[in-house]
DNA sequence: AGAGCCGGTTCCGTTGCAGTAACCGGCCAC
DNA sequence: GTGGCCGGTTACTGCAACGGAACCGGCTCT
């Protein structure tokens, strides 16, 4: 991780607090997972708490057809499947630190968790 | 605008092409809106072409209450309220500069509208 | 009297993201 | 043959965001 929060990144409840999104709930913490090389679906699965195994496929999936991360299935078993990022999905690490930085630098500003009923 | 992109910023579907959101759909929009200066209601509601108002009410509330903007009414006749950017809200319009450069940059790589059923 | 402006509010409906729980096929080890 | 591992899939449910249409009070202008 080169630009970290204070606060849990991998805490899907910092991602409530988070005013800038990259992609959807899970696709930030997922570019993270994988800026320090490939990984498989269960090793994805350990560090984003409480993922539940089908909205991770359907991330992983979205992501792969919008061309951030590669998908490959080897013809093992017990089968294994490695995700890795692209150059564009690489790109996006940049904005994000970006964003990251804002929020570490804000973090005091930023509403508490419960207080919300609209997001922002 | 200090950084637009090349699309209509202000077109609603952008938001749907665009990875990187800056708070709910319209937040980004109307951040942009007041960053030259404080705008009311309707002056609003005219940029942000066919925003329904009481998700333009929402949505304001909601940065308000999130110390995005401060709400000012005018006890005049027409009714007057002028909305403007806090400090806290101007400090978004950086991230949201990088955002924008990386979506200027990455154009021809963000996914066809109504190519998604699933969104990234 | 009637119409218009401003800044909303209320009602109702749709969409889609996210989550839970259960199950699957193929292979391996016990 | 029973159970476990891996990488999912299927069916069902809940909830928040978003939107369309209609309406409102207070005032002014004609």
């Amino acid at each position: 991780m080169s630009a970290p929060l204070n606060a849990d990144l991998f805490d899907p409840f910092c991602s409530h607090r988070m005013p800038i999104r990259v992609g959807d709930k899970w696709s930030g913490m997922i570019l993270r997972c994988l800026e320090d090389g490939p990984r498989r679906f269960t090793e994805l699965k350990v560090p984003l708490k409480g993922v539940a195994p089908k909205v991770l496929t359907e991330t992983l999936r979205a992501m792969e057809r919008d061309g951030w991360l590669t998908r490959t299935a080897y013809d093992e078993n017990p089968p294994r499947v490695e995700y890795a990022l692209t150059e564009l999905g690489r790109s996006l690490l940049g904005p994000m630190d970006v964003a990251c930085a804002w929020a570490r630098e804000h973090l005091d500003d930023l509403p508490r968790i419960g207080d919300r009923t609209h997001p922002a």
